[in-house]
DNA sequence: CGAGAAGTTGAAGCGTGTCAAATGCAGTGG
DNA sequence: CCACTGCATTTGACACGCTTCAACTTCTCG
């Protein structure tokens, strides 16, 4: 059902450019197919938050057509493909299909919780701490999606985003991966990140994968009929 | 529908006291009724991120029981009274009555929006912006809410939960409002809140409301029959 | 091979944190 | 009604994490 709505509207896009924009009226929900992207927000005179990230096989707001106007922008890292699925597709999944439904929900629920912990981070975590969560957050994200190997992935990231996305500056960005090399903590080299003893990385981030409900996701699908 | 809902399973809590802890299985949903509440995190070290805020009407975590177990706490600031709504209300509701899901999906979607614009807050703007911004947020709230004045509100919030809030230090809460007061935007004395001139403590926050969606939320709700 | 983007380095400044003590305030019991 | 108590707020001095600016180096890719 998911591939056939997929396969429908497939647009592409180039990277740093935009998906949505603040202030549009937002028609479509989008399935990430392939790429990395972000939501981010912007003030004024030009301080840029990045809120979150999508990887492949992630939805980009559920249901958002409730709203009347998009409150952020959506913007892409790497070169990125998305499927458009329509409002109607939603009504018919939610009546007919509830273990779809379900899993709509769950996406949405830990959305939020990643959310919650994104604020956490900002506000409770020093610098290195905080590019530790991040960088454990994006692994096992992707480990989940099945595009990590067993101890590294590709990590197409600058550290322009890095410092969008923790709320640091460019250059501390910088002096916090070197003292998390120094430690032995990664190998961040040429969009490859290696992640050579997870345990102390998590640690040293104070990372706790509770809030990504990895659990039995599965298993949790099929117990709803 | 809801009022019936709501007078089924009410309880009350003390101030200063937890309605639900990080760890536990999430069973209904709860329903504010009546008194200020938040959601919070804590490291083990013991910092503490309050990651959102409870007003009277607010509703915690829509199907939350999709999830195993919490991943936050839930506390209380005020004295609070909650209803209790079960998983089987939440079924009912959905089936039968399009618009008040619709109403759910509203609020889900708009918790999004304001703890985006928190990590927005905590990663961008400095601590008198932030602090600004916050007021701001919370006046606007309690307004939709019918809780508050005109130009002012009742605020049970101490400094301290401001700094847990805005991931400040309690003393640098301290000084922010004597800045904020010192500059003629608010009036902050003995659990009241007065913002003499809201324009200008809008722009002092960089505060834009349009994360909350707050336009023609009844229409909204009466185009969806 | 050249040019622009990404990453690195050093020095200096500032915003915010920390520590510690004083003051103000509200509720309680005698 | 006042003294007592504990919490909330305020103040000052100092330390430090992070930012800023500016230049330099290294990569990437056409």
């Amino acid at each position: 059902m998911l591939n056939r709505a997929a396969a429908q509207r497939v647009r592409t896009f180039a990277p740093r450019t935009d998906i949505a924009r603040e202030g549009e009226k937002p028609k479509d929900v989008h399935l990430i197919l392939n790429g990395w992207a972000c939501r981010y927000k912007q003030l004024e005179d030009g301080r840029r938050q990045i809120v979150s990230f999508f990887l492949p096989g992630d939805i980009c707001d559920l249901n958002i057509f409730i709203l009347r106007e998009m409150d952020h922008s959506i913007g892409t890292i790497t070169p990125v493909s998305i499927a458009d699925l329509s409002r109607e597709f939603f009504d018919e999944i939610s009546t007919g299909y509830p273990r779809i439904a379900t899993a709509f929900w769950w996406e949405t629920l830990v959305n939020a919780a990643i959310q919650r912990e994104w604020t956490m981070n900002l506000g409770q975590r020093t610098a290195s701490e905080r590019m530790a969560h991040l960088l454990c957050e994006l692994f096992f994200r992707l480990r989940l999606a099945g595009l990590a190997e067993d101890n590294g992935c590709s990590f197409p990231l600058t550290q322009a985003d890095l410092a969008e996305a923790t709320g640091l500056s460019k250059v501390h960005v910088n002096r916090t991966l070197q003292e998390l090399r120094a430690n032995n903590l990664i190998v961040l080299k040429g969009k490859m990140l290696v992640l050579p003893d997870l345990e102390r990385l998590m640690s040293a981030g104070l990372f706790n994968a509770n809030y990504l409900h990895l659990d039995r996701e599965g298993r949790q699908l099929d117990a709803n009929e």
